[in-house]
DNA sequence: TGATTCATGTCAGCATTCTGACATAGGTTG
DNA sequence: CAACCTATGTCAGAATGCTGACATGAATCA
Protein backbone atom coordinates (compact mmCIF):
# COMPACT_ATOMS: atom_id res chain seq x y z
CA UNK A 1 0.00 0.00 0.00
CA UNK A 2 2.72 2.14 0.41
CA UNK A 3 4.21 2.06 -3.11
CA UNK A 4 0.39 3.09 -3.87
CA UNK A 5 0.54 5.90 -1.54
CA UNK A 6 2.12 8.84 -0.58
CA UNK A 7 4.27 7.28 2.48
CA UNK A 8 3.81 9.41 5.02
CA UNK A 9 6.60 8.03 6.82
CA UNK A 10 8.72 9.20 4.40
CA UNK A 11 6.77 12.55 2.82
CA UNK A 12 8.53 15.67 2.51
CA UNK A 13 5.48 17.00 2.61
CA UNK A 14 3.84 15.65 5.19
CA UNK A 15 6.62 16.38 7.51
CA UNK A 16 6.94 20.03 6.40
CA UNK A 17 2.53 20.16 7.51
CA UNK A 18 3.84 17.94 10.88
CA UNK A 19 6.51 21.29 11.51
CA UNK A 20 4.31 24.09 10.98
CA UNK A 21 1.92 22.53 13.30
CA UNK A 22 4.70 21.79 15.96
CA UNK A 23 5.79 25.49 15.43
CA UNK A 24 2.03 26.56 15.65
CA UNK A 25 1.22 25.05 18.96
CA UNK A 26 4.61 26.22 20.08
CA UNK A 27 3.71 30.03 19.54
CA UNK A 28 0.23 29.61 20.67
CA UNK A 29 1.20 28.44 24.34
CA UNK A 30 3.60 30.78 24.70
CA UNK A 31 1.26 33.42 23.26
CA UNK A 32 -2.14 32.67 25.09
CA UNK A 33 -0.73 33.90 28.59
CA UNK A 34 -0.21 37.35 27.01
CA UNK A 35 -3.90 37.45 25.82
CA UNK A 36 -2.58 37.02 21.78
CA UNK A 37 -2.52 34.42 19.07
CA UNK A 38 -0.29 33.62 16.01
CA UNK A 39 -2.38 35.33 14.00
CA UNK A 40 -2.80 38.80 15.82
CA UNK A 41 1.46 38.94 16.71
CA UNK A 42 2.03 38.18 12.69
CA UNK A 43 -0.32 41.39 11.87
CA UNK A 44 1.15 43.43 14.94
CA UNK A 45 4.97 42.11 14.05
CA UNK A 46 4.29 43.18 10.27
CA UNK A 47 3.44 46.51 11.13
CA UNK A 48 6.04 46.78 13.27
CA UNK A 49 8.55 46.23 10.83
CA UNK A 50 6.46 47.62 7.99
CA UNK A 51 4.49 50.36 9.18
CA UNK A 52 1.63 51.69 7.18
CA UNK A 53 0.64 48.01 5.23
CA UNK A 54 -2.79 48.31 4.07
CA UNK A 55 -5.28 45.55 4.61
CA UNK A 56 -4.58 43.87 1.85
CA UNK A 57 -1.12 43.81 2.13
CA UNK A 58 -1.35 42.43 5.63
CA UNK A 59 -3.41 39.44 4.34
CA UNK A 60 -1.03 38.70 1.99
CA UNK A 61 1.87 39.01 4.74
CA UNK A 62 0.09 36.54 7.40
CA UNK A 63 -1.65 34.10 4.78
CA UNK A 64 -4.86 34.74 5.30
CA UNK A 65 -7.77 36.37 2.90
CA UNK A 66 -7.90 39.97 3.09
CA UNK A 67 -11.65 39.32 4.61
CA UNK A 68 -10.10 37.70 7.34
CA UNK A 69 -7.50 39.80 7.98
CA UNK A 70 -10.13 43.41 8.05
CA UNK A 71 -12.26 41.32 10.79
CA UNK A 72 -8.74 40.91 12.85
CA UNK A 73 -8.04 44.60 11.61
CA UNK A 74 -10.99 46.23 13.19
CA UNK A 75 -11.10 44.24 16.31
CA UNK A 76 -7.74 45.38 16.54
CA UNK A 77 -8.65 49.00 16.03
CA UNK A 78 -11.61 48.41 18.44
CA UNK A 79 -9.19 47.35 21.10
CA UNK A 80 -6.83 50.67 20.26
CA UNK A 81 -3.90 48.32 19.10
CA UNK A 82 -3.76 49.80 15.60
CA UNK A 83 -4.58 52.98 13.51
CA UNK A 84 -6.29 53.57 10.51
CA UNK A 85 -7.18 56.93 8.55
CA UNK A 86 -11.04 57.52 8.44
CA UNK A 87 -10.22 58.29 4.72
CA UNK A 88 -7.69 57.43 2.22
CA UNK A 89 -5.12 59.80 1.70
CA UNK A 90 -4.98 58.17 -2.01
CA UNK A 91 -7.18 55.39 -3.45
CA UNK A 92 -8.80 52.70 -1.08
CA UNK A 93 -6.28 51.75 0.35
CA UNK A 94 -5.72 52.55 4.49
CA UNK A 95 -2.64 52.41 5.75
CA UNK A 96 -2.56 51.16 9.49
CA UNK A 97 -0.23 51.88 12.30
CA UNK A 98 0.77 50.69 15.31
CA UNK A 99 -0.28 52.83 18.62
CA UNK A 100 2.25 52.83 21.80
CA UNK A 101 -0.06 50.14 23.19
CA UNK A 102 0.28 48.13 20.04
CA UNK A 103 3.88 48.49 20.60
CA UNK A 104 4.19 47.56 23.78
CA UNK A 105 1.87 44.62 23.08
CA UNK A 106 4.26 43.43 20.84
CA UNK A 107 7.42 43.53 22.44
CA UNK A 108 6.22 40.77 24.98
CA UNK A 109 5.32 38.66 22.82
CA UNK A 110 8.32 38.88 20.45
CA UNK A 111 10.25 37.82 23.19
CA UNK A 112 8.20 35.10 23.45
CA UNK A 113 8.19 33.86 19.99
CA UNK A 114 11.63 34.05 19.56
CA UNK A 115 12.49 31.98 22.27
CA UNK A 116 10.56 29.52 20.73
CA UNK A 117 12.38 29.98 17.41
CA UNK A 118 15.35 29.22 19.21
CA UNK A 119 14.32 26.42 20.50
CA UNK A 120 13.18 25.51 17.38
CA UNK A 121 16.80 25.44 15.68
CA UNK A 122 18.26 24.40 18.98
CA UNK A 123 21.03 21.61 17.56
CA UNK A 124 21.42 23.06 13.89
CA UNK A 125 24.56 24.55 13.12
CA UNK A 126 24.48 27.72 11.18
CA UNK A 127 25.69 25.73 7.92
CA UNK A 128 21.99 23.46 8.81
CA UNK A 129 20.31 26.55 9.42
CA UNK A 130 21.30 28.25 6.30
CA UNK A 131 20.79 24.85 3.73
CA UNK A 132 17.03 24.90 5.34
CA UNK A 133 16.35 28.17 4.97
CA UNK A 134 17.79 27.69 0.96
CA UNK A 135 15.30 24.53 0.63
CA UNK A 136 12.32 25.93 1.80
CA UNK A 137 12.69 28.46 -0.67
CA UNK A 138 13.06 26.69 -3.23
CA UNK A 139 9.72 24.14 -2.10
CA UNK A 140 8.11 27.54 -1.89
CA UNK A 141 9.30 28.94 -5.50
CA UNK A 142 8.25 25.21 -7.25
CA UNK A 143 5.30 25.27 -5.61
CA UNK A 144 4.34 28.84 -7.20
CA UNK A 145 5.72 28.28 -10.43
CA UNK A 146 2.81 25.88 -11.98
CA UNK A 147 -0.40 28.55 -10.60
CA UNK A 148 -1.31 31.72 -9.70
CA UNK A 149 2.02 33.61 -9.24
CA UNK A 150 1.17 36.25 -7.69
CA UNK B 1 13.79 47.57 14.00
CA UNK B 2 14.93 44.74 12.86
CA UNK B 3 17.76 44.11 14.94
CA UNK B 4 14.98 44.14 18.17
CA UNK B 5 12.43 42.08 16.16
CA UNK B 6 12.32 38.79 14.56
CA UNK B 7 13.37 40.02 10.75
CA UNK B 8 10.48 38.05 8.79
CA UNK B 9 12.49 38.15 5.88
CA UNK B 10 15.42 36.12 7.52
CA UNK B 11 13.08 34.38 9.73
CA UNK B 12 12.96 30.08 9.29
CA UNK B 13 9.86 30.37 11.52
CA UNK B 14 8.25 32.30 8.95
CA UNK B 15 9.62 30.44 6.15
CA UNK B 16 7.87 27.32 7.61
CA UNK B 17 4.54 29.03 7.53
CA UNK B 18 4.96 30.45 4.06
CA UNK B 19 6.11 26.73 2.83
CA UNK B 20 3.32 24.99 4.69
CA UNK B 21 0.58 27.64 3.23
CA UNK B 22 1.86 27.06 -0.24
CA UNK B 23 1.41 23.42 -0.09
CA UNK B 24 -1.73 23.65 1.40
CA UNK B 25 -2.77 26.33 -1.07
CA UNK B 26 -1.53 23.81 -3.39
CA UNK B 27 -2.81 20.74 -2.77
CA UNK B 28 -6.57 22.38 -2.06
CA UNK B 29 -6.30 23.86 -5.55
CA UNK B 30 -6.04 19.97 -6.98
CA UNK B 31 -8.12 18.22 -4.60
CA UNK B 32 -11.07 20.87 -5.08
CA UNK B 33 -12.02 19.66 -8.61
CA UNK B 34 -12.59 16.31 -6.83
CA UNK B 35 -14.82 17.58 -4.33
CA UNK B 36 -11.99 16.96 -1.62
CA UNK B 37 -10.32 19.50 0.45
CA UNK B 38 -6.26 18.26 2.45
CA UNK B 39 -7.99 17.13 6.04
CA UNK B 40 -10.67 14.55 4.37
CA UNK B 41 -7.62 13.41 2.35
CA UNK B 42 -5.31 12.95 4.75
CA UNK B 43 -7.88 11.45 6.92
CA UNK B 44 -8.38 9.31 3.91
CA UNK B 45 -4.92 8.60 3.19
CA UNK B 46 -4.30 7.49 6.71
CA UNK B 47 -6.59 5.24 7.23
CA UNK B 48 -5.48 3.32 3.94
CA UNK B 49 -2.07 3.24 5.34
CA UNK B 50 -3.17 1.96 8.93
CA UNK B 51 -6.69 0.67 8.90
CA UNK B 52 -8.22 0.65 12.28
CA UNK B 53 -7.20 3.88 13.53
CA UNK B 54 -9.34 5.27 16.23
CA UNK B 55 -10.73 8.80 16.06
CA UNK B 56 -8.48 9.95 18.04
CA UNK B 57 -5.26 8.31 16.68
CA UNK B 58 -6.58 9.87 13.26
CA UNK B 59 -7.12 13.35 14.91
CA UNK B 60 -3.51 12.83 16.09
CA UNK B 61 -2.03 12.06 12.13
CA UNK B 62 -3.96 15.18 10.40
CA UNK B 63 -3.00 17.66 13.87
CA UNK B 64 -6.54 18.93 15.02
CA UNK B 65 -7.98 17.80 17.70
CA UNK B 66 -10.32 15.08 18.22
CA UNK B 67 -13.00 16.71 18.43
CA UNK B 68 -12.78 18.35 15.15
CA UNK B 69 -11.59 14.65 13.74
CA UNK B 70 -14.87 13.37 14.74
CA UNK B 71 -17.06 16.06 13.04
CA UNK B 72 -15.67 15.04 9.72
CA UNK B 73 -15.63 11.41 10.80
CA UNK B 74 -19.33 11.68 11.14
CA UNK B 75 -19.93 13.59 7.51
CA UNK B 76 -17.14 11.08 5.98
CA UNK B 77 -19.61 7.76 7.57
CA UNK B 78 -22.57 9.88 6.26
CA UNK B 79 -21.11 10.21 2.60
CA UNK B 80 -20.56 6.34 2.88
CA UNK B 81 -16.56 6.82 2.67
CA UNK B 82 -15.78 5.12 5.84
CA UNK B 83 -16.87 2.63 8.42
CA UNK B 84 -17.14 2.46 12.48
CA UNK B 85 -18.60 -0.26 14.30
CA UNK B 86 -22.03 0.52 16.37
CA UNK B 87 -20.42 -0.39 19.12
CA UNK B 88 -16.59 -0.33 20.30
CA UNK B 89 -14.81 -4.13 20.37
CA UNK B 90 -12.89 -3.37 23.46
CA UNK B 91 -13.08 0.17 25.70
CA UNK B 92 -14.78 2.45 24.02
CA UNK B 93 -12.69 2.86 20.71
CA UNK B 94 -14.10 2.56 17.86
CA UNK B 95 -11.67 1.11 14.87
CA UNK B 96 -12.53 3.15 11.69
CA UNK B 97 -12.03 1.91 8.27
CA UNK B 98 -12.05 2.77 4.42
CA UNK B 99 -15.43 1.26 2.13
CA UNK B 100 -14.47 0.59 -1.30
CA UNK B 101 -16.03 4.01 -1.64
CA UNK B 102 -13.47 5.98 0.20
CA UNK B 103 -11.04 3.50 -1.88
CA UNK B 104 -11.97 5.19 -4.98
CA UNK B 105 -12.40 8.70 -4.15
CA UNK B 106 -8.73 8.50 -2.13
CA UNK B 107 -7.21 6.66 -5.27
CA UNK B 108 -7.70 10.14 -7.33
CA UNK B 109 -6.62 12.18 -4.58
CA UNK B 110 -3.93 10.43 -4.25
CA UNK B 111 -2.43 10.35 -7.42
CA UNK B 112 -3.15 14.44 -7.46
CA UNK B 113 -1.38 15.30 -4.35
CA UNK B 114 1.44 13.38 -5.34
CA UNK B 115 2.13 15.76 -8.37
CA UNK B 116 2.08 18.39 -6.07
CA UNK B 117 4.40 16.81 -3.95
CA UNK B 118 6.37 15.96 -6.52
CA UNK B 119 6.22 19.39 -8.21
CA UNK B 120 7.74 21.31 -5.01
CA UNK B 121 10.63 19.10 -4.89
CA UNK B 122 11.83 19.26 -8.27
CA UNK B 123 14.52 21.38 -8.50
CA UNK B 124 16.30 20.00 -5.07
CA UNK B 125 18.64 16.90 -5.14
CA UNK B 126 18.19 13.20 -3.46
CA UNK B 127 20.56 14.58 -0.92
CA UNK B 128 19.08 18.19 -0.88
CA UNK B 129 16.02 16.35 -0.45
CA UNK B 130 17.25 13.98 2.75
CA UNK B 131 18.97 17.25 4.09
CA UNK B 132 15.97 19.25 4.47
CA UNK B 133 14.01 16.04 5.78
CA UNK B 134 16.51 16.26 8.78
CA UNK B 135 16.25 19.44 9.50
CA UNK B 136 12.37 19.42 10.00
CA UNK B 137 12.58 16.27 12.09
CA UNK B 138 14.83 18.50 14.50
CA UNK B 139 13.09 21.24 14.44
CA UNK B 140 10.11 19.18 15.38
CA UNK B 141 11.90 17.35 17.80
CA UNK B 142 13.71 20.52 19.61
CA UNK B 143 9.77 22.18 19.41
CA UNK B 144 8.06 19.37 21.45
CA UNK B 145 11.10 18.70 23.80
CA UNK B 146 10.14 21.30 26.29
CA UNK B 147 6.45 20.36 26.37
CA UNK B 148 3.80 18.21 26.55
CA UNK B 149 5.39 15.55 25.16
CA UNK B 150 2.94 13.46 23.33
C1' DT C 1 -11.18 60.70 -23.62
C1' DG C 2 -13.85 56.45 -22.63
C1' DA C 3 -13.75 51.59 -21.77
C1' DT C 4 -11.61 47.85 -19.63
C1' DT C 5 -9.08 45.59 -16.28
C1' DC C 6 -7.32 45.11 -11.77
C1' DA C 7 -6.79 45.83 -6.73
C1' DT C 8 -8.86 47.30 -2.63
C1' DG C 9 -12.14 47.59 1.47
C1' DT C 10 -16.09 45.69 3.16
C1' DC C 11 -20.53 43.15 4.09
C1' DA C 12 -22.94 38.74 4.57
C1' DG C 13 -23.26 33.81 5.07
C1' DC C 14 -21.12 29.47 5.58
C1' DA C 15 -17.56 26.07 6.84
C1' DT C 16 -14.14 24.60 9.74
C1' DT C 17 -11.73 24.29 13.88
C1' DC C 18 -11.23 25.23 18.46
C1' DT C 19 -12.13 25.31 23.76
C1' DG C 20 -14.81 23.58 27.52
C1' DA C 21 -17.22 19.96 29.59
C1' DC C 22 -18.98 15.36 30.61
C1' DA C 23 -19.39 10.28 31.04
C1' DT C 24 -17.06 6.12 30.53
C1' DA C 25 -13.39 2.40 29.83
C1' DG C 26 -8.68 0.73 31.11
C1' DG C 27 -4.59 0.75 33.43
C1' DT C 28 -1.93 1.85 37.66
C1' DT C 29 -0.97 2.02 42.35
C1' DG C 30 -1.71 2.03 47.24
C1' DC D 1 -9.99 -4.41 46.01
C1' DA D 2 -10.55 0.67 45.76
C1' DA D 3 -8.82 5.13 44.41
C1' DC D 4 -6.62 7.50 41.02
C1' DC D 5 -5.08 8.83 36.54
C1' DT D 6 -5.23 8.77 31.68
C1' DA D 7 -7.38 8.27 27.20
C1' DT D 8 -11.42 8.13 24.48
C1' DG D 9 -15.88 9.55 22.21
C1' DT D 10 -19.10 13.02 22.13
C1' DC D 11 -22.03 17.23 22.75
C1' DA D 12 -22.46 22.30 22.81
C1' DG D 13 -20.99 26.95 22.00
C1' DA D 14 -17.62 30.25 20.42
C1' DA D 15 -13.88 31.79 17.63
C1' DT D 16 -11.74 31.91 13.37
C1' DG D 17 -11.20 31.68 8.45
C1' DC D 18 -13.17 31.17 3.97
C1' DT D 19 -16.12 32.00 -0.37
C1' DG D 20 -19.16 35.01 -2.80
C1' DA D 21 -20.46 39.45 -3.86
C1' DC D 22 -20.48 44.46 -4.39
C1' DA D 23 -18.92 49.27 -5.00
C1' DT D 24 -15.12 52.14 -5.82
C1' DG D 25 -10.51 54.05 -7.01
C1' DA D 26 -6.39 53.50 -10.06
C1' DA D 27 -4.06 51.97 -13.97
C1' DT D 28 -4.01 50.46 -18.69
C1' DC D 29 -5.25 50.81 -23.32
C1' DA D 30 -7.72 51.64 -27.62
Amino acid sequence: MNQDGVDLETSLGYLLKEASSALRAAMEEVLRPLGMNVTRYSCLELLAQRPGLSNSELARGAFVTRQSMNVLLQALEREGYVTRPAEAPVGKVLPTRLTPRGRRSLEKATVAVRSVEVRMLAGMTETEQSDAFRSLQSMIHSLRKGNDGA
